[in-house]
DNA sequence: GCATAATACATTGCTATACGAGGTATCTTG
DNA sequence: CAAGATACCTCGTATAGCAATGTATTATGC
């Protein structure tokens, strides 16, 4: 039956595999930005932009925050900037350190894993 | 017709974001099972399940492989088994060999920039 | 003062994905 | 021919990411 399908309009989709891979590492990666120090909304999409790949946009990073905030992973506080628009501080709580760390242990069996299944492709990559 | 909803038991995430973290890289990983030598639907679930720890039910499955050779990335071939149902056994294009290489690369790329990101995590992680 | 810009937080709507549950088809065994 | 094993396929739902858009506060130009 006729299922009103919005047929991608796509063609390419060649960079979309890519967005869909970072799914869910997202909420990882906005975690291990703030294990140093707290920091803002917008700092944090600088910080990953800046020591990792990763780019999101604003409407990513907040409802990940919120995501977080609810859980308990993370608590935040507003600052007064002295200039500007007041900041929200985002900090780590003991359950987020605690699950950041589990997320990371996992990442890392997850990314062993695929790394071992693509190590034949690399291989001949190099070779190449 | 009530469709027997089996609520996911949770309320608890916990565990729910590492399935989330696969996503998207389910299809490089369909696409890797296939480097070395053609397999059919359920080969490719217990080879994944073998080689790396990606555990992908039927309902997963098929669809990529669908999504996979609507693309180009790769062909099918029913095959008479000598006993049992028929197989049909999946084998990369040019194309999908290109895009798994493409892939592979971007990955790399990815993962190591989480890396580099958990890095002061998991570095606490064995000092503890 | 008032318009404009800059900074920052927040929400809405769309699309795509994964996956449980259920369904179909073929072959074997008793 | 019934029961079971094997294999492929499909539908419905929950959820995630993200572009676009909106709101609030402060600074700057005239």
């Amino acid at each position: 039956m006729a299922r009103l399908r919005t047929l991608p309009p796509d063609g390419e989709q060649g960079d979309r595999w890519e967005a869909q891979l970072r799914k869910g590492a997202l909420e990882m990666a906005a975690l291990a930005s703030l294990w140093k120090s707290r920091l803002y909304g917008l700092e944090i999409i600088r910080f990953l932009e800046n020591h990792s790949r990763l780019v999101l946009s604003e409407g990513t990073i907040y409802p990940i925050l919120n995501r977080l905030k609810a859980e308990g992973m993370l608590t935040s506080e507003w600052v007064e900037a002295e200039a500007g628009h007041p900041r929200k501080y985002y900090a780590l709580t003991e359950s987020g350190r605690a699950r950041l760390c589990a997320m990371a242990e996992a990442w890392t069996v997850f990314a062993d894993g695929l790394s071992r299944l693509l190590q034949p492709v690399l291989a001949m990559e190099e070779t190449r």
